[in-house]
RNA sequence: GGAGGGGUUGUCUAGACUGGUUAGGAUACCUGCCUUACACGCAGGUGGUCAUGGGUUCAAAUCCCAUCCCCUCCA
């Protein structure tokens, strides 16, 4: 019989096709059965992708392939799966990726325009991602994939919040945070960057309050906040300076009395060992102030210039104030020297201006008084695996104060609220409605407090994070479909990277639970990321991203995913090189040339049945890899319970090259070909399609489109993704110790030939030569099946 | 500075929780082979002080302590 399948190689191009027919048979689509409560709802809270530029990471693609195999292997298991696919598209980096891309300023032109420039680009950086993840297999619904910023998703943002204001859980409060002078705004923390800049750094001398003699040596590099200074620190350890310890000193210039005290971040051996700390020199500052409880002095206006607070050196630019500082300080004699260092110093990435750090109004959420309930609920996770629970874990213990939730920012979702022009107070809005209170009148005419009537829009927008910690929420159609949200919520599984556990992670739970008093999901899976060949995290700064468009285009999908799985266990970092990507190429090859083997052969009716397989009339051979895959599925089927697709993706490809391909197939080939001993070849022929079938069901999750394009040309035609992972049986588990000794065996033989030179030819013996020698006492059962495969005579 | 993860052949990686034959695999390299699925293949081979030092043990890649180095996160 001529084989169905003739091409020599898998080409990738077939997958495109497959692509289609997932599409007409409309496989993956989720629909709730009616008043059915063993539908067996599996949710997958899918991550949506920030699109904040090109190219995409490979490690996002290989992250999202995986959550595919979460959703694949759900439904093998006969779970109902619902599979959303959303894009994150709130936020900052596509505010500062426009800026560049069309060479403007967020706030040198009009606000609307600068958001429809945003929309442009995002929607253009959106189309790659969702073209990368349907080429790639996802079984996610696309058809109705969300946006964040969408007016559904901002008014359930929205809506959040003013629950949560209403239940006291917000607050507007006055902090320091970061500010560029230079752009007019403040920014994130992830718009600082970091560089060694020379500076001086002074030694002033400062005098004890009790004598006004003796003098302490305060080290600083901002003199010019002298004015704002409000205590001297001293390290715990450094008994220097014990003595002075809660004694007090008058600042230079400025005489004013401040207390000197002790603090861990004072470092013994930096300066003098003395630090004098001003609100704001730098983040030790804030946290300092903060830890001793001082009393901040605003120090620097928006615009850069000196405060009242100042005195003399009021209503100057801090460059001027901090020269004339220094002049003073000099000419009266108050410094005992001065050093050039090095000194680290935040810069804005955009402006190249030194950060400084002022106060400002921000809204809070209330987090605090969480935590110990947080910390209950995390003992609750499931964590795959179960080591990053650490990192949530440390977390919980380090949150130590409330969560800003506002930003000076453009792009995200509004603040609904607006502020009395007559009191002041904030008024908010009923929830349900996408507000825009920059642009928009309130939806109510007075005043809740005073009844004054006119009013100021909130200009600010929320941390990104208050949007993307509510997708459970939003995917389970919360406050929209009560019947919906109450099958679907919690979601059963939240996969992610784990570089995020601290945030999505966290804000999830927390708001999730503030909301709803439960936790968001079970179960939680934490993927590590792709690093560079070298080992080092992939950074757009670095140059070092690697593209996965290219590299899917050139090996294909299923290539990309058997990498991907099997290139390192389950949370690890993974090395992304496309040397190891194409190595996994071979693998699928195999696959395909197996099936087109197998497609030389007619298939048996009763291969899926289990009860068929002890009625069969099996010889040993047949037996003894049964036995093999039996194990194989035991295997898998452990993997795919942890979520761990590595063991799943090594263990077939070990058994299929290694056993079933390079031994069992070459000893039955003699059998299935020799139709005058039906009996035996029935036996091979089962079996081979046994183990056949079995391998593809097993690696579907993994390989979505080869497995289906063989399933379907050899086996049915439904779909492969319609099947159930097989089930395992011990019918032949006395066989397993057979494989050591045949393995072995046929290394002897093949061993023997190379070794033996063909006297015609001249050259070692080939492996269809004959050869002699006799088959160990303990395969005498397998005997017929290895001569044939060696040629063995006598 | 704090926390977490890691160091196994030229390169990547399994094994470590639960100590026990020759430390498994992949790739690269070398040698032979077109053998009725596959040269994207088959067979054979070279290559390892399991980071370093110490301890526990009859026995350590594995457990304990110390040191060094790398990566990541937070400051």
């Amino acid at each position: 019989m001529e084989p169905i399948i003739t091409s020599k190689s898998w080409n990738h191009e077939i997958e495109s096709q497959v692509l289609r027919s997932w599409d007409l048979e409309n496989l993956y689509s989720f629909t709730l059965r009616k008043n059915n409560n063993n539908d067996n709802v599996f949710v997958i809270d899918t991550p949506p992708p920030y699109p904040s530029g090109k190219p995409w990471h490979i490690g996002a693609a290989a992250h999202y392939a995986q959550i595919d195999m979460i959703a694949r292997t759900a439904r093998m298991n006969g779970n109902n799966v619902m599979f959303p696919i959303g894009i994150d598209r709130n936020g900052l980096p596509v505010e500062i990726y426009t800026e560049k891309k069309y060479k403007v300023r967020m706030r040198q032109m009009p606000r609307e325009k600068f958001l429809e420039l945003c929309k442009t680009a995002l929607d253009d950086l959106e189309k790659d991602m969702i073209e990368i993840m349907i080429n790639l297999g996802l079984s996610g619904n696309f058809k109705e994939y969300y946006r964040t910023d969408s007016i559904e998703f901002r008014t359930l943002t929205q809506k959040t919040f003013i629950d949560l204001w209403n239940k006291g859980l917000i607050y507007i409060s006055n902090r320091p945070n970061n500010y560029c002078l230079d752009c007019g705004t403040t920014i994130s923390d992830a718009e600082i960057i970091y560089d060694d800049l020379p500076t001086n750094l002074f030694y002033m001398y400062f005098s004890i309050a009790e004598n006004n003699k003796n003098q302490l040596v305060v080290a600083s590099t901002r003199p010019e906040l002298l004015f704002a200074c409000q205590a001297v620190i001293i390290n715990p350890k450094d008994n220097r300076y014990s003595h002075l310890i809660g004694k007090e000193v008058i600042l230079p210039l400025f005489k004013r009395k401040v207390p000197i005290l002790t603090h861990h971040s004072a470092k013994s051996d930096f300066g003098s060992g003395v630090v004098m700390v001003c609100s704001y020199g730098d983040r030790n500052d804030v946290q300092v102030f903060r830890e001793l409880n001082l009393k901040e002095i605003i120090s620097i206006d928006k615009n850069g210039y000196t405060t009242p607070f100042a005195g003399n050196y009021k209503n100057l630019k801090l460059k001027h104030a901090r020269q004339k500082i220094i002049e003073d300080l000099r000419r009266e004699g108050l410094i005992e020297k001065e050093e050039n260092i090095i000194h680290r110093s935040p810069i804005c990435e955009r402006s190249k201006t030194q950060v400084e750090i002022i106060p400002l109004q921000d809204y809070y959420l209330k987090q605090l008084e969480y935590i110990p309930i947080l910390k209950e609920l995390s003992k609750k996770l499931n964590f795959y695996p179960p080591v990053h629970q650490q990192i949530l874990k440390d977390w919980l213990n380090a949150i130590s104060i409330d969560w800003p939730i506002s930003r000076r920012r453009f792009y995200g979702t509004e603040i609904p609220v607006w502020f009395c022009q007559n009191c002041k107070l904030p008024n908010l809005p009923k929830s349900g409605i996408y507000y825009q209170p920059w642009k928009e009148k309130p939806p109510f005419a007075t005043c809740a407090n005073c009844g004054f009537n006119e009013f100021i829009g909130e200009e600010k927008t929320f941390d990104t994070w208050m949007d993307s910690s509510i997708t459970p929420l939003f995917i389970s159609k919360f406050s929209q479909d009560n019947e919906f949200y109450s099958r679907t919520y919690p979601a059963t599984i939240r996969p992610q990277a784990k570089d995020i556990i601290r945030t999505w992670l966290y804000y999830t739970m927390l708001r999730c639970y503030q909301l709803t008093e439960k936790l968001s999901w079970p179960n939680v899976w934490i993927m590590g990321y792709g690093v560079d060949e070298k080992g080092k995290k992939m950074s757009k700064s670095k140059g070092n991203v690697v593209d996965p468009l290219p590299i899917i285009q050139k090996y294909g999908a299923d290539t990309f995913r058997f990498w991907s799985a099997s290139e390192t266990n389950l949370g690890q970092d993974f090395r992304c090189s496309e040397q190891s990507i194409s190595n996994s190429q071979k693998f699928l090859s195999k696959l395909w040339n197996l099936g087109r083997f197998l497609s030389s052969f007619k298939v048996p009716k009763d291969l899926s049945s289990t009860e068929s397989l002890k009625n069969k009339n099996l010889l040993h051979t047949d037996k003894w890899i049964l036995s093999e895959l039996n194990k194989l599925i035991n295997t898998c089927i452990k993997g795919y319970e942890n979520y761990n697709f590595f063991i799943p993706a090594t263990s077939i490809r070990d058994f299929t090259w290694n056993v079933f391909a390079s031994h069992y197939v070459e000893m039955i080939k003699g059998r299935v070909y020799d139709d005058e001993n039906k009996n035996f070849q029935i036996s091979s022929l089962y079996t081979l399609h046994r183990c056949f079938s079995t391998i593809l069901l097993l690696v579907a999750p993994i390989c979505p489109f080869i497995t289906d394009k063989l399933w379907k040309t050899l086996y049915s035609s439904e779909s492969i993704h319609k099947q159930r992972f097989p089930k395992t049986d011990d019918f032949f588990k006395e066989f397993e110790k057979y494989t050591e000794k045949i393995i072995e065996f046929n290394s002897l033989v093949w061993n023997k030939k190379k070794n033996s030179i063909n006297p015609t030819t001249g050259k070692p013996l080939s492996l269809k030569d004959s050869t002699s020698i006799s088959v160990p006492s303990e395969l005498t059962e397998f005997e017929h099946d290895l001569k044939t495969m060696h040629n063995i005579i006598g």
